[in-house]
DNA sequence: GGCCAGGTGAAAC
DNA sequence: GTTTCACATGGC
């Protein structure tokens, strides 16, 4: 189907760091979610994907007026103007909490090229859906289908030190200690404390956590290119949360992603 | 070849 | 409460 919407740019999304199961393939990306592999391209005015699924018209946040967003803070200052310019086509996809955490738990100190690989590496204990041209693309496994796996073979994917942190977490959900579907409704405040007792989720982890898997706008993640916009664009080198919460009212996380995108294109 | 990457846990103050 | 340090590993 296609999908006509201005503010929607694949590229832009498969390089805004949010996601790790895009795959670029002939001119577009070969996408895997919702149990699904799809095949989406760019048009002038939009996108085209081959499923006729309406769960993909959520998943691209539709029903969010990006354009209604950038004109909402446009003017507030150069950098931001620049940064929603550049980045006019990043949308906040909806993705499964689960993947999501498994994702920036193995993000912590590391960069995306390898957080793509573990994540490649880990889908393989998911259920065969389909191949590509010779490429076999598996559906994120769930906590059950994850249950065997060691903290060696966790290691064998990737993840280095955080091995431990994944194999606890797949501990943590199959006995009953946490259900990541089952947090979805608590309150913003109740859900990122939820999500803090897990191991490996900290500040920023968790932020990252609430924005791209639990549809909670007011996530902002401060990682390191933030950190660096904050202060050279900025001037602010502490009490961070306070200074974002009062500048960037509104919708703080999708602002948090044109700042990143824009932050780490130009090498800030 | 040292530094960096969408930082966090644990120990030490 | 905050400061400090170790941590796997591929890319540059």
């Amino acid at each position: 189907m296609i999908i006509k919407n201005r503010n929607l740019n694949l590229k832009q999304i498969a390089e805004s760091g949010q996601t790790f199961r895009w795959y670029p393939h002939s001119e577009g990306y070969v996408i895997v979610a919702n149990h699904e592999v799809i095949y989406a391209r760019q048009l002038e005015d939009g996108i085209e994907i081959d499923s006729e699924d309406p769960y993909w018209l959520d998943y691209f946040d539709l029903e969010r007026d990006y354009q209604d967003i950038i004109n909402h803070y446009k003017g507030k200052d150069v950098f931001l103007d620049e940064a929603m310019a550049y980045g006019w086509g990043v949308r906040i996809l909806k993705q499964d909490p689960f993947e999501i955490i498994v994702s920036f738990i193995i993000s912590a100190n590391n960069n995306i090229k390898r957080i793509t690989s573990a994540m490649e590496k880990i889908s393989h204990y998911g259920t065969y859906l389909k191949t590509i041209e010779g490429k076999d693309y598996y559906d994120f496994p769930s906590p059950e289908d994850l249950i065997q796996v060691t903290v060696d073979d966790y290691r064998l994917c990737g993840l280095g030190y955080r091995d431990k942190y994944l194999h606890q977490l797949i501990q943590d959900i199959t006995s009953g200690n946490i259900d990541p579907y089952a947090i979805k409704d608590l309150s913003d405040k109740e859900l990122k404390e939820t999500l803090l007792r897990l191991k490996g989720v900290g500040e920023k982890v968790a932020n990252c956590i609430v924005l791209f898997g639990y549809d909670r706008s007011d996530g902002f993640p401060i990682d390191t290119w933030i950190k660096k916009v904050l202060d050279k664009k900025y001037g602010v080198t502490k009490n961070e949360t306070d200074f974002i919460k009062n500048y960037f009212d509104y919708y703080p996380g999708i602002i948090q992603q044109y700042l990143f995108f824009y932050g780490r294109f130009i090498k800030i």
